[in-house]
DNA sequence: CTTGATAAGTGAACCGGTTCATTTTATGTT
DNA sequence: AACATAAAATGAACCGGTTCACTTATCAAG
């Protein structure tokens, strides 16, 4: 492997002058700008990286913790952070974690260790069970949940169920069914307190009977339908908490006779692109997935780069999305 | 930051017995491995990573360059990768290239450098395109073509095609049209090699003006199923080059009011989890993905290890899945 | 043709681990 | 107790860049 020592020798410069002449071209003259060129060539010099991040102590690399990668939502906001970190010249290392607390960890440590200058969660923040420690460590939540104790991105999930459960209710339907998140989970807390909103505000009452958890995956939602089918008083729509389980849920539907929308409406959450594909297509919630990416990574890279000290919240836009998997409520449903 | 050094004096022990205490404990007495273990619970020493990659020269790292992250065939890849990867102790970094060769170089730059200490490339080779180094890269190409010049694994995608169309030959389809990806696209023309196969292998003669060119995106499969449906002769079955274009191709059909299948027949290739929620359910080609990213990071981490010396070539097994979609040829159709 | 100021170049020290030849300590044998 | 041998510990050198105090070259002004 051909060191800085060796091109300087080739060029007959010293180490200083090789090492400036790369990072600072402008500060060393024309002349031998030309010779440390040619050198180059000729050795096929290719600075060590690794050294570089070393002695300079700065990794130049921001960490992705994401608890599942097959999801086309956090792929999408990975494509946003991924646009703004090249943009700055920051790599981005991707950690899958799989919803494992030792991979978060190892993850976190390299940041500790000065591996990556920064991290972004994925996860939502669950209260007791957040791995970051207090400080020394840059780290921002996108796409996290109300009540996040440091820098986060997000959209109003309470807001924007309330917003789906709202219009449901204007088009007539008064027996509302959930198919939930786990009921752990941050966001399927904040879309629940949404429904609820929604309900109160149109003197609606609570009926726990009519939410059923799922986990955010596709057979959940088969599973769901069958129970709201099977129920003696099958409700006339269904808010859904993501789009998977919402259009599972139609297929299950659709299988055990029901039509959509005619007898029975379906939204979603997050405005997956096969939203816009399924038959029919859904009404759902989107997301700026790719935004709340960009935006993520800017907060960082500004925590990073110390133009930016106290934690901060960003709050996006959703937009409400309606298209063919829900109409008004007539008395002919099952 | 508190290093090695200040470990050592604390414990009242050298820097190399620190060192060993770390990797090699049980050349450590046990005596001094706790003073060690006690020392830096003490001090909260974390031994800076960049540092010892430096020294040691290997960076635990493998890049995978993605041409789009947002594609959930990659992601499932990806996923595979990882988990061999976490396994080995080796640390995923992920590289959205979109397509861009500037990018592209910039990972193998960092594999040159030692930051990595190999690549697994996602986006297909095609002759003449190749940035990779003939020498000093340790790749993989994963989900590659025939004559992909090192090592790779991949389906027998022209096999698959031919099974594909074969079976609706036998079907009783004469006229089967074709949405295909980009012309260039090394997976297209293997898909279409297969295609080709079948038909001649069936005496049935190749109609050029059947193959239409799309991009793999949904789009263009809308937008191919008009023009199909404005033919004088609509083809009674559409082979598709990926389930993304097959769902819109079969949402464009239904727009126009034809039925699938029993108006004309539609395949995908992929098997996407959306296929199997699709109304109708669709009859695709399965690839393992997840089973091709963990092979791909094997057959890297053996090259990496010096266990595996020659290019090898892996050929998965694909699925051939028939679900709703495609059905017996009748006269009615349009 | 000095002088002074600025630009360009030098090279040893440094970053924080790991490595290894060498020294010290522990263990076993007779 | 004396000696051989293995195990453990030592600490200086090293990895390949960057940095910076210092020297040398350059050039405009007097």
């Amino acid at each position: 492997m051909t060191t800085i020592r060796d091109v300087a020798k080739e060029a007959g410069l010293s180490t200083g002058t090789i090492s400036k002449a790369l990072s600072h071209p402008e500060r060393v003259s024309k002349k031998n700008l030309e010779k440390v060129e040619a050198a180059i060539q000729k050795l096929n010099y290719k600075p060590n990286m690794l050294a570089q991040k070393f002695r300079s102590k700065t990794a130049n690399t921001i960490v992705v913790m994401v608890p599942d990668i097959a999801n086309l939502f956090f792929a999408k906001v990975i494509s946003g952070i991924e646009s703004v970190a090249q943009r700055a010249g920051y790599n981005v290392l991707l950690g899958d974690t799989r919803d494992s607390s030792k991979k978060e960890k190892d993850f976190i440590r390299m940041v500790e260790t000065r591996l990556a200058d920064g991290v972004i969660n994925l996860r939502p923040y669950k209260e007791n069970d957040s791995l970051l420690p207090k400080t020394g460590v840059f780290a921002v939540s996108a796409s996290s949940c109300e009540g996040t104790p440091y820098s986060s991105v997000r959209i109003d999930n309470a807001g924007a169920a309330n917003k789906v459960v709202s219009h449901l209710i204007q088009q007539g339907h008064t027996r509302i069914g959930v198919i939930s998140g786990l009921h752990e989970n941050p966001h399927t807390r904040d879309r629940l307190k949404g429904y609820m909103q929604a309900l109160s505000s149109h003197g609606i009452e609570f009926d726990e009977s009519l939410v059923i958890e799922g986990d955010f995956n596709y057979w959940s939602g088969i599973s769901a339908a069958e129970q709201f089918y099977n129920m003696k008083n099958c409700p006339s729509a269904v808010f859904c908490m993501n789009d998977e389980m919402a259009i599972a849920a139609m297929k299950g539907f659709i299988d055990k006779g029901l039509r959509i929308p005619q007898d029975i409406s379906i939204t979603g959450f997050d405005d997956m692109d096969v939203s816009k594909y399924v038959v029919p297509t859904l009404t759902t919630v989107a997301q700026p997935a790719e935004k709340i990416g960009e935006k993520s990574a800017e907060m960082l890279l500004d925590m990073i780069q110390g133009k930016v000290t106290e934690t901060k919240e960003y709050v996006f836009p959703y937009e409400f999305i309606i298209r063919e998997s829900t109409t008004r409520y007539t008395e002919k449903a099952k």
